[in-house]
DNA sequence: TTGTACGCGTTATCAC
DNA sequence: GTGATAACGCGTACAA
């Protein structure tokens, strides 16, 4: 083994495959692209030979001529560099790269911190990928655009500055924050607040409309709306700040925006001798691994973050392919009853 | 925007920053890949010219010519399907990133599930790529063996299947597990468990290992040795058994090769109302999340997941450019003195 | 130091 | 249906 650089067997050609067929090169190149319009004998004989040779086709010379590179660039934008780790966006990488390896198209990974822009811009509006994706929350930095203006490109989430140019997959913030709510007022809660995400994050404002738009159609008020800013220990301080800053009538249920803020009011909670769901109800939102990593499971929305990727990726492929998906691509939420509501 | 697919801007090429900076082709060529063996003023023509044409060397063309890629494969093997989500590979493909963003090389994801090893496997044998990155624990299937036949390749944490050929980073699992154990002798425990990782894994194995290398060096016995599975559960369980099994004495400390599992064992010792470390010390591997998601904050050894990912890659782009570096870099561990021990 | 000319492996455009 | 042949953009002897 060891092959230096450059050093390697050098694979199969057309031309060997052609020779080996007894066709010339554009047969064999009509074969691997289709196969269409070649003689069922031509086709026949070409395939054996390429299996022989174990011939695979050379990316870069295809792309040198076909003007396409078959390559899609996941671009993880730059302040967020807990991206993986987080299993929210490891569900969504997971789902891009199953899409993606059902087609021939390669994913090509850029975290783009540390890096203004510049490097990773260049080599995406330079035409080294055919298409984009990028997830994020709450940036909506130039760069996007000027990759944008380059190749196609689709966000996982709707992007924080919407164009109406823009292609974007996303959960439905809104009617998983109804969901929740409306699960908190049939269990008989009336005094039902919100620990709510920041407000520069669509997800957080979405899911906060629910609630609200929830409360309202059942003629009820927000018994308090605090920011848990989505971490555990907001959670729990936004929890903590809502014992204590109405004495006299507790809430009777938490709606938590994530289930990390959720875990964060829980533990807070019992902290202070309060029972889950007994004395408040809490329902957080992802189900995410917290929600099950420890007593009690948390009752919570669950986000199909795994298809999210998928969709992503098929709605680029389709866009890749000259269709013309819809720019908003919205997908449902699910309640998930345990054992916090 | 909306650029069909193909139908991009066409970006500069050496012709026109040749054209432009008023020299050849040959030397535009020269200062983009070195800038040795050029005249101070035609370097600096070219560099404007590239500057004010915004040039970005075509990647297909250049693979072509130079027989080189510029591409390094990160392969995920298939059963990892929580490979993202996992802090520790998180923290390692970011170092990986770090590294490959300081070169002008591209990270190509591979997430082999569902494929049986065909699909990627002829990508990357095909010479597409210029090297890989093998991030695995306890997977040495044949197709890892195809690759490294093909390609310079490096692993992420020591082969399952050792071979003398392998490259490799790992930290120094052996060391750590001193480190943890010498950390509980020298508070004066004598009567020290463990609860073990899964032993198809090298890092749980290297970990006991220097657990009973540290205990024999002081003259000691191992008080017990668990397995507790990598998981939280089966610390909890582990723990638990501990207790069961020697109802006349306990052990005082206790090493879990994970800060998953002492995490498990310390929640599991609070519900029977054994105190942490009053009672029994507890010191984890890893100085993951978990450590500090909740109280008490764990003691542990905290592994360079980060550094490992940016020695992979350093190894890779070395043997690349035809360096000869260690077949086997090993990576210091260092104690994290918390609450727990 | 600089320029010329050829080849890298494939696709696309033609005639046939 | 099939086969020449010209690009595609760049690296690199080789010559100057």
């Amino acid at each position: 083994m060891t092959a230096g650089r450059g050093t390697r067997p050098s694979a199969a050609t057309v031309e060997q495959v052609a020779e080996r067929a007894g066709v010339s090169r554009s047969t064999v190149s009509r074969v691997v692209n289709g196969g269409s319009r070649v003689s069922p004998a031509a086709l026949a004989a070409v395939r054996a030979a390429i299996e022989e040779l174990d011939y695979v086709p050379n990316r870069a010379a295809r792309s040198l001529a076909s003007r396409q590179t078959h390559a899609i660039a996941l671009v993880v934008p730059e302040d967020t560099n807990r991206f993986f780790g987080d299993p929210f966006f490891a569900a969504i990488v997971a789902g891009i790269n199953a899409a993606i390896t059902d087609s021939d198209y390669v994913l090509n990974l850029f975290i783009a911190s540390n890096d203004p822009g510049s490097k990773t811009t260049r080599y995406l509006t330079g035409g080294n990928v055919d298409g984009a994706i990028v997830v994020s929350h709450h940036t909506a930095d130039t760069f996007v655009n000027r990759i944008a203006e380059a190749v196609p490109l689709v966000f996982g989430g709707r992007p924080a500055v919407p164009r109406d140019a823009y292609y974007y997959v996303d959960v439905d913030n809104v009617a998983g924050g109804r969901l929740a709510t409306r699960h908190l007022i049939d269990a008989g809660h009336r005094r039902i607040a919100t620990i709510a995400g920041p407000g520069t994050m669509p997800a957080g404002e979405d899911r906060l409309l629910g609630f609200r738009s929830e409360l309202a159609d059942a003629g009820l008020e927000p018994f308090a709306v605090e920011s848990g800013g989505f971490t555990a220990e907001g959670g729990a301080a936004a929890a903590l700040h809502l014992l204590q800053e109405h004495p006299g009538a507790r809430p009777d249920a938490i709606f938590a925006a994530s289930d990390l803020m959720a875990r964060g009011a829980v533990r807070a909670l019992a902290s202070v001798g309060v029972r889950v769901p007994e004395d408040i109800a809490v329902i957080g939102f992802d189900d995410s691994p917290v929600a099950v990593a420890e007593r009690p499971y948390l009752t919570t929305v669950r986000q199909p973050s795994r298809r999210q990727g998928e969709a992503i990726t098929e709605v680029l492929l389709a866009r890749l392919a000259g269709a013309e998906p819809q720019h908003a691509t919205i997908l449902d939420c699910e309640l998930v009853p345990r054992e916090t509501a």
